[in-house]
DNA sequence: GCCAACGTTGGC
DNA sequence: GCCAACGTTGGC
């Protein structure tokens, strides 16, 4: 199982959205980057473990989990006109963009601060750190044991 | 294929 | 609202 950073914008999609939709089960559509594109089509499997991360807020952090619960699968946003996700040049048989379907785990007890990640030696390397633009990045296993203690969960 | 211009992201 | 980082676009 691998474990992945989602990043949002809580005015957008928060992991209470994510947690209030039908069965808790949310697409997760609307990336539009080569590099977290590659990883959501390539590496992104069922049953991996998805930390939401809140961006764009006075305080951005990690505030829970999701697993996945669809593989990588064409994003119809691209083909539809109306929406401002559309790529005109993307064709159905060959889709360029890609999204999941995720299903809401749990709140962690404590919502773990971009401050305080970057007052953590043992997170120092995390990718959230060194590119911080990315929208999915992976997470190692040590990171996840070191983001579980200090986000109030109990060791797994 | 280089690179300048431009747009977007996201922390502060 | 500012600005740094960085991805994308398009002229050459």
């Amino acid at each position: 199982m691998a474990i992945w950073l989602l990043k949002t914008e809580p005015a957008e999609c928060s992991l209470d959205d994510i947690r209030a939709a039908t069965g808790g089960v949310m697409r997760w559509d609307g990336i539009r980057n080569y590099q977290a594109r590659n990883l959501l089509r390539d590496a992104v499997r069922v049953g991996d473990l998805c930390l939401i991360y809140h961006a764009g807020i006075r305080e951005p952090a990690l505030v829970g989990s999701a697993e996945v619960l669809r593989a990588a699968y064409p994003d119809p946003a691209q083909f539809d006109a109306a929406s401002p996700l559309h790529d005109p040049a993307s064709k159905a048989a060959s889709p360029r963009w890609f999204c999941i379907d995720i299903r809401y785990r749990e709140h962690f007890p404590r919502p773990l601060t971009l401050g305080v990640i970057k007052a953590t030696s043992a997170l120092a390397a995390m990718v959230l750190l060194r590119q911080g633009r990315l929208s999915v990045q992976p997470v190692t296993d040590a990171e996840w044991r070191v983001i579980a203690g200090l986000a109030g969960m109990a060791p797994a």
